[in-house]
DNA sequence: GCGATCAGCC
DNA sequence: GTTTCTGCTGATCGCG
């Protein structure tokens, strides 16, 4: 802190162009770099610094530069159609409204829908009632929160995707060239900016479109691999738990396997209710489980909420003991650490807040799975970077999306890339589970099929 | 300029 | 003491 005191000092008071300034500057970057060397070293991270940060930087700097293909015309349709989609539900909203309004503005909204309307305040924010998707869900039985529900994905979907990211593609490389962050996440993820290309849509059809503008250029195709399950196997390797590792070595739908366990059914008698529960369940343990939320994501009541989580404990009782354990050693430490001895340091765990001990309690837990998750992936993109080049191989990296990687390749490399990224991303770091690795190609981000081993 | 709200992804 | 289940980015509104 004070030599970064004395930097400052040292900008301000001297002009760079002033002689002696650089040898003022590297005098103090020289005592920085020690003293951060000396700190990192003393907290056991010198490897993950040096062996995956370091070189991860020279991978993401070559994904920046050469940038994903998109494909304009496509963006501009797909706007021209929201547009028109917008246009009309905008009409639609006024006459069941009666009246003109900005429908963009909750406020507004909510004026309309709870004074003018009626209709039932079931959720309030800190500045009024509540109008979020799940509570228009709710109400969703009259025809203009129906109609508003639609605007406000078409809006989403043209405001953020298509319009601003037509304006984002540069005129020399016709690409679109993100920055990604390696410094802002608490948990060791990468975070993507300008423009996020880490959450374009994929849940709905409508939103699925945009992806069919990210394009492979002529004489290649998209090649993605996507870790399956990831954060669950890391779970079931750090807990040492063997239900739950003995059901990832079977090879079956994990969901419905949870859903067997907790509900005490056979495999085969599991219904999509009860696997989606499980799945909420899944979720829910990898997120730092508590009932409230339990009961929130899946319309249960807080009690019905703690049953599934107790009967969950007592079917994997190292996942409890694990996730308990965690809780305690950040208690003990001040911190948790994923895989990589990547740490969070959590305080709040003894805060005489109820709230924020308890949110200190979750991140507790799910740091160390999706931060190890993160370790992984990063470790994954070296091996893939190096591999590629070492075999010379034209196909590049271009995404990373937590779990997922894209890249391009040329058509006549497709079958050494698809087996190369699998191989090195399967085998990164044999844990007590497999890593399954799902292998994905095709002309755009959305029109993609399986790569078959065959192929 | 900034906080609040909402919505996209993992 | 009575929680809005992790981690992010970004568009928009509306106040100051």
């Amino acid at each position: 802190e004070s030599l970064c005191d004395h930097f400052h000092e040292s900008q301000t008071t001297m002009d760079p162009k002033e002689p002696g300034y650089q040898a003022v500057y590297l005098r103090i970057y020289k005592k920085v770099v020690a003293k951060v060397k000396k700190e990192l070293k003393d907290n056991d991270l010198w490897s993950l610094y040096e062996e995956l940060e370091l070189p991860l930087v020279t991978a993401l700097a070559e994904m920046e530069a050469h940038g994903i293909l998109v494909d304009p015309k496509k963006l501009s349709v797909i706007s021209q159609e929201l547009e028109a989609t917008m246009e009309k539900l905008t009409e639609t909203i006024y006459a069941e409204a009666g009246e003109e309004f900005n429908i963009n503005s909750p406020k507004q909204l909510g004026v309309i829908l709870f004074e003018k309307l009626g209709l039932p305040v079931l959720k309030r924010t800190k500045t009024g009632p509540s109008t979020s998707a799940e509570v228009l869900e709710e109400l969703s039985d009259h025809p203009i929160v129906a109609s508003v529900l639609e605007y406000r994905q078409v809006a989403k979907l043209k405001s953020t995707y298509t319009d601003s990211l037509a304006e984002l593609i540069s005129p020399e490389t016709k690409r679109i060239h993100t920055t990604f962050n390696q410094t802002v996440t608490a948990t060791g993820r990468l975070s993507s900016t300008h423009p996020n290309l880490q959450n374009i849509p994929v849940r709905t059809k409508e939103g699925r479109r945009i992806r069919e503008a990210f394009v492979a250029p002529e004489g290649h195709v998209l090649l993605m691999a996507d870790y399956s399950q990831i954060e669950l196997r890391l779970l079931a390797h750090l807990s040492g738990d063997q239900v739950l590792a003995e059901a990832f070595r079977s090879g079956q739908d994990i969901h419905a396997q949870t859903a067997a366990e907790v509900f005490g059914l056979d495999l085969d008698e599991v219904t999509d209710e009860e696997r989606s529960a499980a799945k909420a369940i899944n979720f829910g343990i990898i997120y730092g489980i508590s009932s409230f939320g339990l009961a929130k994501g899946i319309n249960l009541t807080r009690a019905q909420a703690q049953e599934y989580i107790d009967s969950y404990f007592l079917r994997y009782p190292m996942v409890k003991v694990y996730l308990d354990g965690l809780v305690e050693q950040g208690k003990k430490e001040g911190y948790v650490q994923t895989l990589s001895k990547r740490r969070r340091y959590l305080p709040n765990l003894k805060s005489r807040n109820y709230a924020l001990r308890s949110f200190a309690a979750r991140t507790a837990m799910n740091t160390p799975i999706q931060g190890s998750a993160a370790d992984i992936i990063k470790l994954a993109m070296l091996k893939v970077y190096r591999a590629l080049k070492d075999a010379g191989l034209k196909t590049r990296l271009l995404l990373q999306v937590h779990d997922e990687l894209v890249l391009e390749t040329p058509l006549d490399e497709l079958h050494l890339a698809a087996h190369l990224v699998k191989k090195q991303m399967e085998e990164v770091y044999p844990l007590d589970v497999p890593l399954k690795v799902g292998v994905f190609y095709g002309p755009n981000w959305r029109d993609v099929k399986s790569f078959d081993y065959e192929e």
